[in-house]
DNA sequence: GGCTATCTTGAATGATCATTCAAGTATATA
DNA sequence: TATATACTTGAATGATCATTCAAGATAGCC
C-alpha cells in the first residue's frame, strides 16, 4: 500500500559523503546536502534522522570502499604490490573530492570536541592501519619483507606517511607524486 | 589623555592561538573567544577587527614560533642534528593544545571553501618547507648528506612525513614515539 | 476505483552564529 | 582637577544553523 521513494538511498549516501570529504562536518551546511541531495528537511529526516547519522554513514561507505580497493589491489599485484601502488594509485586518483583522506579530516576537526564521529573515524583509521599490517605480514610470509620486521610497526608507520603524503597531497603547487614514489620505494629497505 | 587597555595584546594573541590550534577555525566560537580572552564583543572588535583577523594573527604567532624554535635546535645541534631531533621534540611537548600541525589543520578545514586563512596557511607550510631545505642544504655543505640528493626534494618528504607523524599522534591509542625515531633515523640513509 | 500507508513539501521553530553600537567608565595629560 | 581620549559594557541585530511538523500528494494493494 504504501507509496515508493522516488530517490536512490545507496546514490544519496554517496553524494553526502562526497561532500562531507570536500568540505567537512562545519562545512557542508543542510541546505548543501538538501541542494546536492535534492531532499527537502522532511524527506531528510525521514531517510537519515539527523545530518550527524548521515555523516556516519558517510564516513562507513568511505571505509568499504578504500578496504575493497585495497583488498583488490592485493589479489591483482600481491600484498607487498599493493602497499606499493596504493600511494601511487591514490595520487592518480584526481577526482576524488579530495586528495586527503576523509578519516583524518575528520579526526582534526571534531576529535577535541569529544565528537562520536572523531571516534568512529579513528576506529576506521584503526580497521585501515590492521588491514596493512596483515599486507606486510603476508609479504614477510612470502620472504618479501625480512623476517626482523614487525608487520604492526610497519604499518604504523606506513599509514603515518600515507596520511602526510594525503595532506601534502592537498595543498596547492605541491607535487606529490615524487613523495608517492619515494614512499613506495621506501619499502623496499625492508626486503 | 587616552585610557590603557588592561590586557596584554601579546597574551590574548597566544590565547587565540591555542583554542584555534585546538578547537579549529568552525570549532571555536566568539563566545568560546570571549570567555577565555575574558573581553566582551565591543573590546574584542575593537582590539582585533574581527574573529578571521585574529586567527590570521594566532597562524603568524604559531608559524614564528616553530621557525624560532628550528632555528634554535639548529644553532644547538646543527642542520642534521637539528632535523633528526626535531620529531621527537613535538612529541615530547605534551602540554600544546594539540599534537596536530595549526597549519595543516587549518588547510584542510578551510582550503575547499576557498578561504583566505587556508592560504595563509599554505603560505606558511611553504616557509617551513623552506626553512627545512635550508638545513639539508647545510647538512650536505658539512659533508652528512649525500651531494646526490636535492634539498628541496628531501624537504618536501620530510615535511609529508612530519605532517602524517603529527596526524598519527593526535590520534588516541596511537604510540607515535616509535614513528618519530623512525623518521629521524631514516635520515641517516642520505648520508 | 478507493483506501491506506508513506513520501514530499515548505513554513515555522528556537538556538547559535559573528558583529554593531550607543552609553558608561576610567586613565593619562595639561 | 578638569578634560579629552580611548577602553568597556552588554543589549540588539540579522543571518544562518539544524530540526520539527502539519498538510498535501502519490504509489501500491484490495
Amino acid at each position: 500500500m504504501p507509496r515508493t521513494p522516488n530517490y536512490d538511498r545507496n546514490d544519496l549516501i554517496n553524494k553526502a559523503r562526497d561532500l562531507f570529504w570536500k568540505y567537512g562536518w562545519a562545512g557542508t551546511s543542510m541546505k548543501d546536502l538538501e541542494a546536492e541531495l535534492k531532499l527537502k528537511p522532511g524527506s531528510f529526516y525521514a531517510a537519515f534522522g539527523s545530518k550527524e547519522a548521515l555523516f556516519a554513514l558517510a564516513i562507513e561507505r568511505y571505509s568499504a570502499d578504500g578496504a575493497e580497493r585495497l583488498s583488490r589491489l592485493s589479489e591483482e599485484l600481491g600484498p607487498m604490490g599493493a602497499l606499493q601502488r596504493f600511494p601511487v594509485l591514490l595520487m592518480e586518483h584526481t577526482d576524488a573530492p579530495s586528495r586527503a583522506c576523509m578519516l583524518s579530516k575528520t579526526l582534526l576537526e571534531l576529535q577535541a570536541q569529544g565528537s562520536a564521529l572523531a571516534e568512529k573515524a579513528n576506529a576506521k583509521l584503526i580497521n585501515m592501519e590492521n588491514q596493512f599490517a596483515e599486507l606486510f605480514q603476508q609479504a614477510q610470509a612470502m620472504g618479501e619483507i625480512d623476517q626482523a620486521h614487525h608487520p604492526a610497526k610497519l604499518a604504523a608507520k606506513y599509514q603515518s606517511d600515507l596520511l602526510g603524503l594525503r595532506i601534502s597531497a592537498e595543498r596547492e603547487g605541491v607535487d606529490a607524486i615524487p613523495i608517492a614514489k619515494s614512499l613506495a620505494e621506501s619499502l623496499e629497505a625492508y626486503r
